[in-house]
DNA sequence: ACCCAGGCATTGG
DNA sequence: CCAATGCATGGG
């Protein structure tokens, strides 16, 4: 194993925890992510080499820097770049919060957000097809049960990797899924309309990766357009990997029951309101939605919008 | 035993 | 174009 230290200084504010915290859905370990004892870990998939990433920080909130641990069997210069320029996209290093925190001032309830969560960057997966088959294992199910579905998933059909007596997961590959049959996704307790849509979505992947790959380039009514087309991606799918995947500023998904719900509480005294009433509400926080939508999760799951 | 959960496709008006 | 319905699992 050859082990590689590089430096990443994100934009302040950072705070490292919170962000990497927000991978992991504020657990110990969540799917691909674990944060330990200070120190976030996951497997990078750079095409066919992997490497296990170990972040920690050994700066402040105030004037941040990453120490990045890379491992792998053999490492050259430039997979070491790109492996570290792959940990500052997951956690969303080049931010600038300033825009948004400047909006939430004129907001209470953001403001006493922002003052908990101060610091946190959006964090981002990996790849378009990690968002969008994440999001399709938590359509209306709870997320409990999504993440014991999601769980089995990467354990079963992602690569991995041991290292001092763990084995690490990264997230399947497309061509690991699209090979298999719905009858086996089904043994991983998806649903038999999910299991269709997660293998036909590998599928579509591979069998279209160029206009996948295009959609960094194409504006949000693009992006959703084009996602939409496919079978399973409804509007709130395809928001929310303009939030998780493409790191889009100003996406916002309708339809999500705990946005709705979240923001019933903090804004209208638990009042739910539907999604014509939120995407109305939303418009305040325009063109920063996304950075609303994801400090209002981090209240929930922190039991501030309950 | 119910009912619901960070939706979607399908069907019928 | 809007409303109603089945889906499937784990927790309340």
């Amino acid at each position: 194993m050859d082990c590689i230290t590089t430096t990443l200084f994100p934009a302040a504010p950072f705070n490292f925890e919170l962000t990497a915290g927000y991978h992991t859905y504020f657990r110990g370990s969540y799917g691909t992510d674990s944060l330990e004892g200070g120190e976030y870990r996951r497997l990078l998939d750079l095409g066919p080499k992997l490497v296990l990433t170990s972040v920690r920080s050994i700066g402040s909130v105030a004037h941040p820097e990453l120490q990045v641990q890379l491992c792998s069997e053999t490492l050259t210069e430039r997979e070491a770049t790109e492996a570290t320029q792959q940990v500052a996209w997951l956690l969303g290093t080049d931010q600038d919060l300033t825009p948004f925190y400047n909006l939430a001032h004129s907001d209470p309830v953001l403001s006493q957000i922002t003052e908990r969560f101060y610091g946190l960057h959006l964090p981002h997966t990996a790849s378009v097809f990690e968002a969008v088959v994440l999001a399709i294992l938590g359509q209306q199910i709870a997320t409990n049960v999504a993440r014991i579905i999601r769980t089995l998933l990467i354990e079963t059909y992602g690569p991995s990797l041991e290292h001092e007596g763990e084995q690490h997961f990264a997230f399947p590959r497309p061509e690991a899924l699209a090979p298999v049959a719905v009858g086996e996704l089904r043994k991983l307790k998806l649903s038999q309309r999910k299991a269709e849509y997660v293998q036909g979505f590998a599928q579509a992947t591979l069998e279209g990766f160029n206009r996948l790959g295009m959609l960094q380039e194409l504006p949000d009514a693009e992006v959703v357009k084009e996602l939409t087309g496919l079978r399973g991606i409804g509007h709130w799918t395809a928001q929310w990997v303009l939030v998780r995947a493409l790191g889009r500023p100003d996406a916002l998904p309708l339809g999500d029951l705990a946005l709705r719900r979240v923001v019933s509480n903090l804004y209208f005294r638990g009042d739910l309101i539907d999604d014509n009433q939120l995407a109305e509400f939303a418009a305040r926080w325009s063109p920063y939605r996304t950075y609303a939508t994801v400090y209002l999760f981090s209240a929930l799951r922190n039991g501030m919008g309950q």
